[in-house]
DNA sequence: AAACAGAATTCTGTATGCAGCATGCTTGCG
DNA sequence: CGCAAGCATGCTGCATACAGAATTCTGTTT
């Protein structure tokens, strides 16, 4: 509020430090993603009753601030809370994982679309840097990197929609499917499909193509199934 | 689990009494929508910080499964938390509200076309009862029962795609601008478009035409902005 | 008179303790 | 020998108590 009537020490800061304000993460945010963490990581498996006690124990916190936590999660669907049993860690069926992908590739069409309209030309050439990067790293068979741009390039699509609301609930999927694809069941073998996917993705969005991007996406989504259904 | 290994108690129980076990709320639960209720009706207006201890003895409980409430309903995006200051509810700007009614009509879209392809001739039919008996306030102009009856029909659809992340990820949205929409802008002189845009909707579903349903739907969320522009 | 420093108050964040319910085991009976 | 009822244990749900941070008020200083 009014930062400017007091112009010395604040700005001083925020010329030297591009950083903003000191932010600790708070213990709340702190147990939220480190037990979400657990969950893709497999720690924590799905279908598994979350013992309070226990888990308090293991990360140094009591009861207290970890139930908070677990409600939140709870609220994003990664857990199930039964009345009286506590929390468990959900499962997906297949049906559940297929229906997010239908609905994630509806997601960043949306997205993709709105991109077209509202990407300034050098927001799209970032995302074809990305895209380059990617490519490099596909053809040094580098999976780690590779798997991380990857994901890079639909944050930025779903970034330059511009559209909060849709980013938030792109995060909210995302988050629960995380843990499906985090075991990589990807074979190399459709691996170049999925470049090839990539290509056609970048060459709509820098023509401003938005059906061509939005089909391109979420046909990108229904490949991505195929290639981990067999996995369950 | 195997239940016709025990046929007795088990099935007599399911014969007898066809509702099911008894679940009570839980008291998070009902917290969780009572509060939620309170910022929709406006009693906690956006902006305010909430005091722990004066809302928790307003409702009769402690402060413990308030705060895990609290966690909850920030996880929807309904209340920010900030760390050291607690919860403060969340403030929609005019962009935000837009930003969701265009990713509503998306959603709904995506469902349209789910719908046209899997829901049932009969289930068709319910929707279009629910639109007739709608049409039948519109001509009484009774309000209340014409919205209640508006919004289910829109709830229908999303049962029809018979897509259960899409239906939460909807359900999230919808309970955001439940807020804006109950405050009830929506003037007695564009209400004739609505019901035309419903008439549409309708006709699209039975057609099972999927694309001519998610414009439509699209549209109609399009529409539904300019009527609440004007207020903020 | 305005502004700053300091103290007091108040509220959030966390820990702990207790009551009620769910679960697993043991014992008694058919 | 099988089954069921009762009992014991352990966990969740909630309340309360305490520590630390934030805010506000007051007194002093320039």
């Amino acid at each position: 509020m009014d930062r400017d009537s007091t112009p010395r020490a604040a700005d001083l800061a925020g010329d030297l430090d591009p950083r903003g304000p000191i932010a600790r993460p708070s213990l709340h945010e702190a147990i939220v993603t480190r037990v979400r963490d657990m969950i893709i990581e497999g720690i924590l498996a799905p279908g598994t009753r979350i013992h309070e006690g226990n888990l308090g124990k293991e990360l140094g916190v009591s009861r207290t601030p970890l139930r908070e936590a677990l409600k939140f999660l709870a609220s994003e669907g990664i857990l199930e809370l039964s009345p009286g049993r506590g929390a468990v860690v959900r499962q997906f069926t297949p049906k559940d994982v297929h229906d997010s992908l239908i609905v994630l590739g509806g997601l960043e069409g949306m997205a993709g679309r709105l991109a077209c309209q509202h990407a300034t030309d050098a927001e799209i050439r970032e995302v074809r840097q990305l895209h380059d990067r990617m490519i490099e790293m596909y053809t040094k068979r580098d999976r780690l990197p590779y798997f991380k741009l990857n994901q890079g390039i639909h944050a930025a699509i779903l970034h330059l929609s511009k559209n909060e609301p849709l980013m938030y609930l792109h995060g909210i999927l995302q988050g629960r499917l995380r843990r499906i694809r985090y075991i990589g069941h990807e074979g190399p073998e459709k691996w170049a499909a999925a470049v090839a996917d990539h290509e056609d993705i970048i060459a709509a969005l820098e023509a401003r193509d938005a059906d061509r991007l939005a089909s391109a996406l979420a046909a990108h989504m229904e490949r991505s199934w195929d290639r981990i259904r067999d996995g369950l």
